[in-house]
Formats: structure tokens, sequence, C-alpha cells
DNA sequence: TTAAGTGTTGCTCT
DNA sequence: AAGAGCAACACTTA
């Protein structure tokens, strides 16, 4: 599930919540999400310290620990970060439990079991490893930079803005809905946008991402919650395009579907 | 019932 | 050497 805007909620969660509170505990339920460290040498770390920042970098959630180094979370295709009163009450699919003293746990969950968690000593370190483009919402990621970003790259726009060392943060889903917004094809080979499509992009890549945050994205009621005008609630078999032009087309990225509709999309 | 499909990434192959 | 294809995983749907 988790792109940016998942991650986005999650980061400000860990921030309102898990700041500045002791670690007591770290109990490891499933380490085969563990990247590159033990679960004893996790808990080593870990123990004794607080969290004193979050930060995120696309799909990646950066937690800066006091006395130096972060721990990074990626959520693969499924999984979550919460904060229960109960220790007992772990979500399902915990991986990794967090406990800041007398009601306050926070678990970090991976059903699917494709995300990561581990330690950096340093942030811009682990964003060079990871290749990580710009951040698709930072500030300065502005119609220019994206333009640049892109440049180079011959293969169609959305496979380009999928590609995580390119910029930061889109994934499949929300390439759709930000492809629909600004009316073009998924298909379309990067070099064939004009100026007037490259601004159209730009404009509705951070509406888009900027909206699904303000609306909780990953919540089970998010896509109950958008705009009649948004492709997501249709992006399914049988979805409708919410302009009013039919049946939304299909096609195949690799292993991933696309969603779209050929008559507004160009 | 079995198989295909899935919000990601990384490795392999071309 | 950029880009396509597939494995990794666990669960849901056809």
């Amino acid at each position: 599930m988790p792109e940016l805007p998942d991650v986005e909620v999650y980061r400000r969660r860990l921030s309102a919540h898990g700041l500045h509170k002791k670690i007591g505990k770290v109990a490891v339920t499933d380490a085969r999400i563990l990247d590159r460290v033990s679960a004893a040498a996790l808990a080593r770390r870990l123990t004794g310290r607080q969290f004193t920042a979050a930060e995120r970098r696309g799909k990646h959630l950066l937690a800066r620990l006091d006395k130096g180094g972060w721990v990074t979370m990626h959520f693969g295709m499924s999984g979550d970060l919460l904060f229960h009163d109960d220790p007992e009450k772990a979500p399902p699919y915990t991986c990794v439990r967090l406990d800041f003293g007398r009601g306050a746990h926070l678990s970090y969950t991976s059903r699917r079991k494709l995300g990561r968690l581990g330690v950096a000593d340093d942030a811009d370190e682990f964003i060079a490893r990871q290749r990580l483009g710009p951040d698709a919402l930072d500030r300065s990621f502005d119609a220019a930079a994206l333009k640049k970003a892109l440049g180079g790259t011959t293969r169609g726009i959305k496979a380009a803005l999928m590609d995580q060392s390119v910029l930061a943060g889109i994934g499949n889903i929300f390439s759709d809905e930000i492809l629909f917004q600004a009316r073009i094809d998924p298909r379309k080979p990067v070099p064939k946008l004009d100026p007037a499509e490259l601004k159209r992009l730009h404009g509705a890549m951070r509406r888009v991402l900027q909206e699904a945050v303000r609306r909780g994205a990953g919540s089970e009621t998010f896509l109950e919650h958008l705009p009649s005008s948004w492709l997501l609630p249709q992006r399914r078999k049988g979805g409708k395009c919410p302009r009013g032009h039919g049946a939304l087309k299909t096609f195949k990225l690799g292993a991933r579907t696309g969603y779209y509709c050929p008559r507004c999309q160009r």
C-alpha cells in the first residue's frame, strides 16, 4: 500500500506521539523484515534511546535517535505504523514493537513481509544507498526540477514517475491519479511531453499528494471520502471515467496494472 | 480447489 | 546501460 501520502501520515503520527519518549523495550516478533541488522543489535541500538525527529524521503520514514543514528522504515506493499496503549494488543502482522512505557506502544506491521526496518548512521548516506531521487513533495521540487529529474529518459511517463531514483514517493496507485488529473496518457514517452503538459503534471502531482495526505491516506475510509472527480474510487474492474467518458482502460507495466481514460488522457 | 492478482523493490537479463 | 521481467511474500478473489 504505502506510497508517499501514506508514509507522510505515519510520519506525522510518529512525530505527534513518538518523540522524546524513552524506549524501554524492543520486541522483534518477525525478524524477516529487518534490514541488515539482527534483532539483538536493533534492541541494543534502541533500548534507552528516544526519537527526536521523524522525517520522510519518498516512501521511506526515518526516525532520528538521540545520541546519533536513525531508524529507517519502508513498508513494501503492505504495512502500517500504529500506536496502541496495551502491549498485548499489537495489531495483526506486527513485526517490531517498541515500548515507550506505560500505555505507549508503537507497532511496525508488514503483512506480506516486503517492508524493511533498519538502522542507519547517516540519513544522507542511507538516501544515497537507496538511490532515492528528490522527494515528490519537497518544497524545492518545482516544475523545473521535475523537468530536470525526468530529463534523459525515453520511457513512458508512468514508468518514469514510479522510478524512485527519478523522484521519490510515487507508486502505481498515485501515478494513475496524478496522470488522470493532468490528463496525460500514462504510456506517453517523456520526451513527447510539451511544456504545458509538464506544468500540468507538476501541479497535479502536488495537489493529489497533498490532498491525499490531508484526507488521511491509508485509512479504511480513504477511498470513500475522495472527491468524485478523482480516479481512485473508480480504479477497479468495471470502473468509469469520473468525467463521464465511460469505461476505464487498463494496461500492464511489468506485473502492475495501470488504469486510465483513453478519451481524456492523451 | 487452484491459480492469479496485489498500493514495492531489487536482481537478472537483454 | 537503460529498461523490461520476475522473484520475494502472504493474503484475497475468481
